[in-house]
DNA sequence: AAAATTTTGAAACAAGTGTTTTAAAAAGAA
DNA sequence: TTCTTTTTAAAACACTTGTTTCAAAATTTT
């Protein structure tokens, strides 16, 4: 054995991952990176990789971060339909209250479809989240909470798609009551 | 006077537009440019200006064509529900077959605000849309063709931001059923 | 302590970035 | 035709890009 790597790898895909969520993928240079995570080039080459490599890393630690909340936040509950307001009232929190738009959102935009790698981790996270809604909104049918006469996964994917809008229309307007009120109209949409 | 500019600008404008919309703001570089408008940089600068200024043209160009598309179809309709429904099957329409997704939807999550004048071109089109929505929405309701417990200007958003999921999801999963699924119940969540 | 092995920092790399310069070509006005 | 003004092409600009090189520093094993 030898000279052991110096810097926290986790702290420093962290920073990076920062940047590139504030930045975007392109408009992000290794310095930057670099800076952020206070190693230099050599070191960030000889242990993660180059650039897409360290976006992946990124996305995969935004994503898991995200997943593991969840996991615990809305599986299980004693009301399914109440699982799903809250998921709907955490949704307008995120959106309203973090720095920047999700990540994986802008990367789809900015990537569509060119990387297939990355492609597959926004896939596999967004896989995830359907396979939650899906599962709330059936127990809630199945519950009589909520009709039945929508399928499950159609509705999951237009919440999930809502969601997306919401996003935007933050960036567009940065009113906050926009999105509520629209959170408020899809609650009501949904016990209907 | 003196010798005329050669080239036309509405054909270079448009080419310019073609290559922001499949690669991005940051990812455009000025050769991809002039190699696709087929004219020497400083030709480029000194008809039209620097990169940012040949963006916001094109984003200008963008929106107005897909304006005055609107004005026309959508106009005094006789029955403003069947307007309503024609202009999600459009949305989908153009959504599923447009060669990459919403040019301006690829300028919010990339720029984010940090560029006032380009978010001031995509935030008339949204409120150009917004206000044809909300209309068309209005006067269903007053003809009794929808119910009239939600306030158009929200529904409006919310159709908005549906629409912006619809792209991501394209992205996500090249699943055009997905789409029409979503489109079919949002149709009939309109007029219940 | 010496040897072996790896990480690190600083500099260098070539290629690409957005933009400007310069002189020649073009064309209307005189 | 000549003068005047503008556009154009090609090259150059300084700077940034992602990535690599290489010797010096560091640390474990012998």
């Amino acid at each position: 054995m030898a000279r052991l790597v110096a810097f926290n790898e986790e702290q420093a895909v962290q920073k990076a991952m920062e940047v590139f969520w504030r930045k975007g993928y392109t408009a992000t240079s290794m310095r930057d990176l670099t800076d952020a995570m206070q190693i230099n080039s050599s070191s960030l080459y000889n242990t993660i990789g180059d650039k897409q490599e360290l976006f992946k890393r990124c996305l995969h630690r935004y994503t898991n971060e995200r997943m593991e909340e969840m996991e615990v936040r809305y599986k299980s509950p004693k009301s399914p339909l109440k699982a799903l307001e809250l998921y709907i009232n955490d949704a307008v929190h995120i959106i309203t209250t973090d720095p920047n738009s999700c990540l994986c959102l802008k990367a789809t935009f900015e990537i569509e479809g060119d990387v297939p790698e990355i492609q597959a981790v926004i896939n596999s996270y967004d896989h995830y989240r359907h396979r939650l809604l899906t599962h709330l909104l059936k127990s809630a049918q199945d519950l009589g909470e909520i009709p039945d006469d929508e399928k499950p996964e159609v509705i999951a994917d237009y919440l999930g798609s809502i969601f997306v809008g919401w996003y935007n229309s933050l960036v567009l307007h940065k009113d906050k009551s926009k999105i509520v009120r629209m959170a408020d109209l899809v609650k009501r949409q949904l016990k209907r």
